[in-house]
DNA sequence: GGGAATTAAGGTTAATTAAGGTTAATGAAT
DNA sequence: ATTCATTAACCTTAATTAACCTTAATTCCC
């Protein structure tokens, strides 16, 4: 998926170089000669970054990356500017800005630092899969965050209990979920009636995992189980 | 709790008034003239951010940079150089640079990009609401203090409720919301009444916002509700 | 030691209960 | 006189409990 950058700059001749080297880098780029109808805009366009110029007619740079900021906290926005004083450097930040960048510039360094804007702005390896955003599962996709596995484009929805099994037999994909502490997890104990229980849910996720045979729930018994992902 | 720098220049001069004006800024600074021992300095101090000079005796910055982006994907990291060549910066960036400052530079620039840097790297917070006159929920624009939710120009008036309930959910924007929590925030008590009263004013936003599939409020039995909004 | 009896562990399906959803009616506050 | 908030009555669905079934592992006996 293209990478979206909207780019506010007035210099006509300036923002044509910019545009076509961030299109030949594979970024799709929308160019806007001001800011306005600026909120129209990032909703219909969503884009990835921002670039924004600082001296622009109508509203400045500055004023914009406020309005961004506010309205999406976490989008990168970089400014570009021939205003070199320290203080409008400062004021770019505190305008939220997450980078700044002074003219003149090489469009290398330009490319260089919305990528690394991008990757800062993505989200964080090390998260657990309780923040995790998808994973594949043979054919299918569990986002655990929707509660949804989709398979060539069905969705189902699975409930926050099915989820959250699921969820932990992912954390063991080709290994063993011993399970007991999978009834800890989930119930906080073991007793006989969530042993029953988990049994139900274990046959329910077995029927939506039906689909690929490349994924099982093996039991082990009297240890738990072993979820078998093909590709993991 | 003080965040905390680790400096490495050789520069005796520049590292002092580096040092003292990070100290006086309330960081906790420690400053090494090369880069041995990096790993072990690494794990000793854990320090949140590194600011490196590329030009070192022994070991060279861009070196270091790459060492800690192996050892600590997340650390943020800035080089400084007199080095103002594009193809400098761009060493800069893919030896696991977060930021790059050309020498010479003034104290509140460096003092900016490190504070942008550790902002950046914190873990994403939650849009806090209270500050926020606009949020962007998908293709809608929620404003908390005019109790309005705006699509595709057509505003919606939400009443005191209604509007109260979505911040709070907004505040949990891809995470879960607690029932009872959400209950006591907004009423004080988690009656049988209330609770069906929450209830309805769950299906009245659901159904305001259901003009943007990417919008759901899943329910989480037992739980609360998971506010799954697209690019937050 | 090899195969039937025993038993513990888990599976299946259905019933129950608890949590929440829907819609409409009532009550309070402008 | 409306608009918003609450209460009410009834509906739907997830989670749990229950009853009964199957399978793997021991044990027992010859």
């Amino acid at each position: 998926m293209k990478k979206k950058v909207l780019y506010i700059e007035d210099e006509q001749f300036l923002a044509r170089i910019v545009k076509e080297t961030l299109e030949l880098k594979g970024y799709e780029v929308l160019h806007k000669k001001d800011g306005g109808r600026l909120i129209d805009l990032l909703q219909s366009f969503s884009p990835d970054i921002c670039v924004l110029d600082v001296m622009l007619p109508n509203i400045d740079g500055y004023t914009l990356g406020s309005t961004i900021r506010n309205i999406y906290p976490q989008l990168p926005v970089i400014f570009l500017t021939a205003k070199t004083q320290t203080s409008d450097i400062l004021k770019g930040f505190s305008s939220g800005g997450t980078d700044y960048l002074k003219k003149p510039f090489s469009m290398e360094e330009l490319m260089v630092r919305i990528e690394n804007q991008l990757k800062l702005a993505a989200p964080k390896e090390d998260a657990s899969i309780e923040t995790q955003e998808e994973v594949a599962l043979g054919k299918y996709l569990f986002s655990p965050g929707r509660y949804e596995l989709q398979i060539k484009g069905t969705i189902i929805k699975l409930s926050s209990r099915e989820s959250e099994i699921l969820s932990i037999l992912c954390k063991h994909a080709n290994k063993t979920t011993d399970r007991k502490k999978l009834l800890y997890a989930v119930w906080g104990d073991d007793s006989f009636f969530n042993s029953r229980n988990l049994d139900v849910y274990i046959r329910k996720l077995r029927d939506y995992l039906s689909q690929d045979d490349g994924i099982t729930i093996i039991t082990l018994k009297g240890k738990g189980y072993h979820f078998t992902v093909p590709g993991i």
